[in-house]
DNA sequence: TTGACATCGTTGCATTTGCAACGATATTTT
DNA sequence: AAAATATCGTTGCAAATGCAACGATGTCAA
C-alpha cells in the first residue's frame, strides 16, 4: 500500500494554515494593505507596549531580518516609532503611534469577528483543536 | 482590552504548521534534499500513477508554476519522466521512475513514523484535530 | 471553416524569504 | 584594562514564491 498524502498531518496542517491565512488577509486587506509580518508586529506591539526588535522576534516567531524590515515599513507608514534604549545602546525600541493604535483597534475588531466565525465552524472540535495547536507549536513557546 | 495575538487561531495555526514542517523536513533531509513542493509532487505521483501537471496542481495545493519547476528538478534528479499525452497535446504527463519509486518508498516509511509520533503526542485530541483541519481546508477539496 | 475564446505548461519578473555576514555595542575572561 | 566573545539590528545575496504574460494546442460558435 502506498503512502497517502491526503491523510498526512503536516500536509493537511500546511494547507489549512495557508487557506485560513488567505481568508483572514482578505478581511483586513480592505482596512490596510499589511503583510503578515507587519500584522504580527503591529498586533504584538499593541499588547506589549514599547519593546525591542529582539523581543518581538522571539515572541512572534519570525526571523529578526523579517521583523526589522516589517518595522521599517510600518515606521514609513507612520504606524510606529523607533527609539534607542537608555541602558543598552544596541537595542532599538519600537512603539506604536496614535495612528498605529487606531489601526490596530480596527484590525482587532476584524480579527475577533473572524475568530468567532472560525470557532463557530469548528463547533465542538474547537477546544481540542486549540489544544493540539498549542502542543504542536512545540517547546519554543 | 487589547487584541491577543497568542490566542488568535490563524496565528497559532501558522506557527504550528511551520514548526511541524520543519520537524518533518529534518527527518527526510538525510534521505534526500527535497523541497516541500518536490516532496508533494513525488508523494502524489506515487499514489496516482501517471498524471498531468494540471492534475497535480489541483490536488496538491500548489501553483502550477511551482509544480512545473518542482517537476523539472525531479526530472533532472532522475526521479520522474515527462511525456506527452496522446489525446491532448497540451498536457505533460508525469510518471515516477524506478529510482523515484524507490525513494518514495523510503520517504513513505519516514512519513508514517513521523505521523505516528504526532498522533501519539496529540493523544485524545487527534481525531478532533484531524476533523478541524479537514474542515478549515475549505471547499477547495 | 474560420475566428473567438479557453486551457495547458513554461518562463520572466518583482517581491519575499532565510541565512550569513557586518558594524556597533555589551559582557565575560584573563 | 585589554582581549576575546556574545548580542543587537541591518543589510546583501541567493533561492523560493506568486502572478501575469506567452506560445501552443483545443474547443466552441457563427
Amino acid at each position: 500500500m502506498s503512502f497517502d498524502l491526503d491523510a498526512f498531518l503536516p500536509y493537511r496542517l500546511s494547507v489549512a494554515a495557508t487557506q485560513v491565512s488567505r481568508r483572514f488577509a482578505a478581511r483586513y486587506a480592505a482596512e490596510a494593505g499589511l503583510s503578515i509580518p507587519e500584522w504580527r508586529v503591529l498586533a504584538h506591539l499593541s499588547r506589549s507596549g514599547a519593546v525591542s526588535v529582539r523581543d518581538i522576534t522571539a515572541r512572534v516567531n519570525l526571523d529578526k531580518s523579517i521583523v526589522s524590515r516589517a518595522s521599517a515599513r510600518l515606521e514609513g507608514a507612520g504606524y510606529l516609532r523607533k527609539s534607542g534604549h537608555a541602558g543598552d545602546q544596541r537595542l532599538v525600541v519600537l512603539d506604536l503611534t496614535d495612528s498605529g493604535r487606531a489601526l490596530m483597534e480596527r484590525l482587532g475588531r476584524i480579527a475577533d469577528e473572524f475568530q468567532a466565525e472560525l470557532l463557530t465552524e469548528l463547533g465542538d472540535d474547537a477546544p481540542a483543536f486549540r489544544r493540539a495547536l498549542l502542543h504542536l507549536a512545540g517547546p519554543t513557546d
